[in-house]
DNA sequence: TATGAATGAGTTTTCATTCAT
DNA sequence: AATGAATGAAAACTCATTCAT
């Protein structure tokens, strides 16, 4: 009936939740239909396909972790420690309460199939790395900097990975644990000198 | 009278690098019928389905890699530093050959979807941990040892997915490298001890 | 407080428009609304559906050409040449306008799957052979009047459908050349006689 | 089940019919399919879609028009004069035994909206024409044998088209004998020079 | 063994149409 | 009048699987 029953802006959510747990390829229009309440024809009257729709979940996840996460990033009331306590807790809370990254479930599913969304996906992580590497230049030469997010990065989406595989939370909140005590350390270590 | 075209060990090697690359569920039974010169049907003389099919290609890369990297295990020749060093070679020459993890990227997929498969992906990274454990436990304490092989692990898991979106070899290399070392100055410090 | 965009009018033109390029099945309400700056659902204010706007599109160009070719017929001041020199320039310009005869295009489409349409433009193909026959009963017999009558439209619709295909307006201004040569002569024969 | 049920060739002739009956748009996969006692997906194992079908369908035609109609061309006890009767007798007798001409009917439709399709047709036609002409040429100059072949299938499909709409076969065995007369008057009067 | 043919269930997508606002 | 939302039916196409040869 042609009255509103979902906004777009809950498809999408709704989206992002299937395609978290099925993956790209697995879940069909039939499935986000079915879960946001309306029929299969109905998704492309907000949508051009499903591509456009992965896009938009992932657009939407993008642009809550950017308003979440790197919004510390310039706040001037904040010193380097804890901008970079706000990233680790705010990525430790996300992933735990997702259950899982859909970034980084999707991109491995896409990476040869869906250049697209791998591109869409692949700004993400390179705007995350942009973003730590800019906290950590307040303390550490570039070079290092950003080596040191990168493997911050890696390290936290691998946990997240082996979270989903052993339904175990302690791998997630002991890496964040241990990037939390490095930043404090260092961080010490630099000031003393 | 129809012969042997393609062996069954052949087939499963080439069905390992097609899913390897588009995964379970984008992968059909033509795509590896294609790949190997075979045609549909005739695959199914091999294996009962698509399911099967996957879980030998993943037995097959368990075994390998149990013969490659774990049998240093009861090499009673080699010292603790010796093993971990051959671990740690045999995994990273592994991941930079196949430039990706099949086990991460199949698992992420089917977690929720193909719970036979997702099963023998799990076992395969409990024996890895399980392995790793064993060996370190020669220098650790119980409960440390398996913390340090989770996060190792983790670790390099996570960066395998970062060189698979960014093609960049240096995430692995690095973890390897960073593994390597920090294995040595442990080791060097309990000896010290 | 919805004002008039566009006159039913307005749309009857551009749908002509658009089923002549496109045919009737191929253009959907979409196409219609697109060109005519409307929203698909608010074609069926104006038309109960896309038949029905098919059938007004029809009616609308039968309606011109009776307005603008037959009605020389009862133009008691012109000579039967004079009648049908207009009639053979009214056709010969209305068909290089078009780039095309919708009727012939329809017409062909919809024989057996529309029988509503079709009749509709067999009709309009009635009316013409019927009108041209008549002037030429001023000066053939009227079986031969009749038969002349059709042989000259079939001739113009293969010339139309071959200038589409090569797109080539020759095909269509030879055959009227040819038309009004022919007319020019039989009519000196007989005044001759 | 899994024995060949319908050769391929047959669908194709199948194929030919409801397209020539139905158009293209309007005719379903499954209508073929239906007619030819498969089902829908079976068709796929056949042809790689419905484009490719009905390219099969046009170039079965195509084929069969060259060898029934155009093989007099080479054929070095006709003269003129039976090889044009030839191509006339054989053109009309495929017109009327398919009740309409599937090659212009599809032509009109698709010449808008899918060219690889049209582009095929288009051939047909310029063999076609490029076939009468040369016979043509053996009696009249080159540019006035062009001309003619050119008019004369114009008023062939012309005519064919009539018939359907008025389902009256007359139209078409007019034009034929038009031709024919022609024709004879034609190289008569040339063999008096 | 190998394969070509067939199929049913499911995929994404399109579309004419309805209707509350 | 105009429109945005919704929908059911049907479109083209895919695919894992079966099986006779």
């Amino acid at each position: 009936m042609p009255t509103q029953k979902v906004t777009k802006t809950q498809i999408i959510e709704i989206a992002r939740q299937v395609f978290t747990k099925q993956g790209y390829h697995h879940t069909s229009m039939s499935d986000i239909a079915e879960a946001s309440g309306l029929r299969k024809g109905s998704l492309y009257h907000h949508f051009k396909g499903k591509e456009e729709l992965m896009m938009a979940a992932i657009d939407c996840f993008h642009q809550q972790f950017k308003e979440g996460a790197f919004s510390a990033l310039n706040n001037e009331e904040l010193n380097t420690q804890q901008k970079l306590n706000h990233l680790i807790n705010y990525s430790e809370k996300t992933y735990l309460e997702d259950e899982g990254s859909m970034m980084a479930n999707i991109m491995l599913e896409v990476i040869n199939t869906a250049p697209a969304i791998a591109n869409c996906i692949k700004k993400y992580f390179e705007e995350w790395i942009e973003s730590v590497t800019q906290i950590l230049s307040e303390v550490y030469p570039p070079k290092g900097a950003q080596k040191i997010a990168k493997e911050s990065i890696a390290a936290i989406e691998g946990a997240v990975m082996m979270m989903q595989i052993f339904n175990d939370k302690s791998f997630l909140t002991r890496v964040h644990e241990g990037l939390r005590r490095r930043v404090a350390q260092d961080i010490l270590e630099r000031e003393a000198v």
